[in-house]
DNA sequence: AACTTGTTGCGCAATTACATA
DNA sequence: ATATGTAATTGCGCAACAAGT
């Protein structure tokens, strides 16, 4: 279901403080609409489990929940970057990976790093990555992540596992269906068998009488 | 249309060598107990949907395959450190993240860091991270990562349907279950009254002649 | 509104599975 | 049978959001 997102995003990993990240290769982005994502609509089909595209990564996340259909771009043709320059993240600390900025953001191009609007919007209220503020959201934030990822591990297992006990179910019932039938049959066969036996008797009985 | 772009991205792909690391930092661990829990054992009956550990992370991965059975170490008493410090990284280049080190590693503690030494061991016949090469391998595999998760996500989605299919399925079977048992049902009443049927006659027969 | 937890895509690095020299 | 390289997997932490309080 649903699409989404897509850009590519890409990160400055390793770019941590240093200044020089202008450095980055540039973009290289190809879409340029900005837009929301209409969001395609079918979910269903997918693919024949193995695409071919995977040109690029896209953006930050954004799909609804469970389908992430994402590749739509590039089923539509919308390339993707293989990974931009870095300028997004704050100075002071290294980014850690890359920075999935919100959107598409050409202020490298328009703005003049102004340090302290970059540090501005990057910081919320005062969270350096410094601080042991900072180290302990991530720590909470880990934690969490990894409950949730056993909890959808556990979910998949489960619902493989339902899957084999319905099919096994399902064949048991099959079997029960044929067993069903035969003895259906059967006893329509004993019935005419009846039926004639009365019939016959009815004659005999006419004829002896 | 749509779909598109979104994110940000950034990234600042080559960005080198900046030495210092070591900022990072620290770990801040709360946990005070490094002991895992005992628990389970394993992998079939799964804590509730929501055990409750978490508490750190473990080493880097190790599994087998599928049942992905983590928590080995947490089970087996091993700790968990919140995040390493950098150290295990060659210092040339940062890092990204954290490091999963290996397992548990206490080199920080036993070992001076001869840098030569990391050198080689996080080398692997020259990878430098600030290489074009390893650029070159990171993107492939950042393209094969997005892939396999798709693939993962494309089967993970089919098996759900494979199992509404077959709840599906199984409903109608069972339905088809019910039907048939009742006309079985109603055959044996009417092969038994047919059964009394000819009884009856026999005996009439028999007190006519 | 502010904060916490839950999710999710992303890239990294360690492993593993394959393929090929 | 073996060394080597690439693709595929997988756990992990990060950051952006969505949900929930």
């Amino acid at each position: 279901m649903s699409i989404s997102d897509s850009p590519p995003s890409t990160s400055c990993i390793f770019t941590p403080q240093n200044p020089a990240c202008t450095s980055s290769v540039s973009t290289l982005s190809l879409n340029s609409d900005s837009t929301g994502p209409p969001l395609n609509a079918m979910a269903n089909q997918m693919p024949p489990m193995d695409g071919g595209f995977y040109g690029q990564s896209m953006g930050p996340q954004g799909l609804p929940k469970f389908p992430d259909p994402r590749n739509m771009e590039q089923m539509m043709g919308m390339g993707y970057l293989p990974f931009s320059s870095c300028l997004t993240s704050t100075n002071t600390e290294q980014a850690g990976q890359q920075g999935h900025t919100a959107q598409q953001d050409f202020s490298q191009f328009l703005l003049p790093p102004p340090a302290v609007t970059l540090r501005q919007s990057g910081q919320k209220r005062g969270i350096r990555k410094d601080s042991i503020e900072y180290r302990l959201r991530r720590e909470r934030n880990n934690i969490a992540v990894r409950k949730s990822r056993d909890k959808a591990r556990r979910r998949i297992h489960l619902t493989q596992q339902r899957a084999l006990q319905l099919q096994d179910e399902n064949h048991r019932l099959q079997l029960h269906i044929q067993r069903l039938s035969h003895e259906v049959d059967t006893l329509k066969h004993y019935l005419s068998q009846r039926h004639l036996q009365v019939k016959e008797q009815d004659m005999r009985g006419e004829d002896n009488c």
